[in-house]
DNA sequence: CTTATATATCAAGATATATTAATATAAATA
DNA sequence: TATTTATATTAATATATCTTGATATATAAG
């Protein structure tokens, strides 16, 4: 019960919804994309993002100080249908905005 | 959106959860089967069974004085997943109680 | 008139939730 | 080593929502 409610809490909020479907759609995206791309601070992206993990929708992977976001894999049948039913919502997404200063290659 | 958050938002609740599984396993019960069974008052169990129908889950037969409520039919994919993961809890639900006094066939 | 139900409101408290600032941590690098 | 940077975490605050009991009213049916 605990972890279900966990589950629809997680999702029950129009911010993580957008973050978890930006994700989904973008692939692979670092904690400042989307500090970049939904110009919000750092502390709120970290925040929506634990919750959306903890909740068992996203996995982390770490590469030097980056920390990268993507759907969990593998992820059961039943979080694989909310994330399905996100796709289908119209919602307005920013565009992937990959300006983190030392991401940029060119440094 | 909106009505995405709804339907999350309808069981965001564990009363609600229960209630819902309740009906799931119960079939068709009226308003006073849920006061008895559950052991709540009439106003709150009418707040809530609210909240399940307009986010979608039930509908309601109304016969003479009674309202039978059950889960909807036709019932979206989604909903149906979300049933059956609730289904898959382990909620501990009151036995079906049907004391209503009114409902009594021997009165 | 009584009963079953619906609905609305009020007030209190609980709960949660979001948000940001500040701080911590850890890694890269000068 | 010291500094910068990406990220995490915590603390404080503000706000919002929810739940619940109590109560009151409305409706429809018997």
């Amino acid at each position: 019960m605990d972890i279900f409610l966990k589950t629809i809490g997680a999702i029950n909020d129009e911010t993580r919804i957008k973050i978890l479907k930006f994700i989904d759609i973008n692939g692979e995206v670092c904690v400042c994309d989307i500090e970049n791309s939904f110009g919000m601070i750092q502390s709120r992206v970290s925040r929506h993002l634990k919750i959306l993990k903890d909740a068992g929708f996203l996995k982390v992977k770490r590469v030097g100080r980056w920390a990268y976001y993507s759907i969990r894999d593998p992820l059961d049948i039943f979080r694989q249908n909310i994330l399905k039913e996100i796709g289908f919502l119209d919602i307005e997404l920013p565009t992937l905005n990959k300006e983190c200063i030392t991401n940029d290659t060119s440094k």
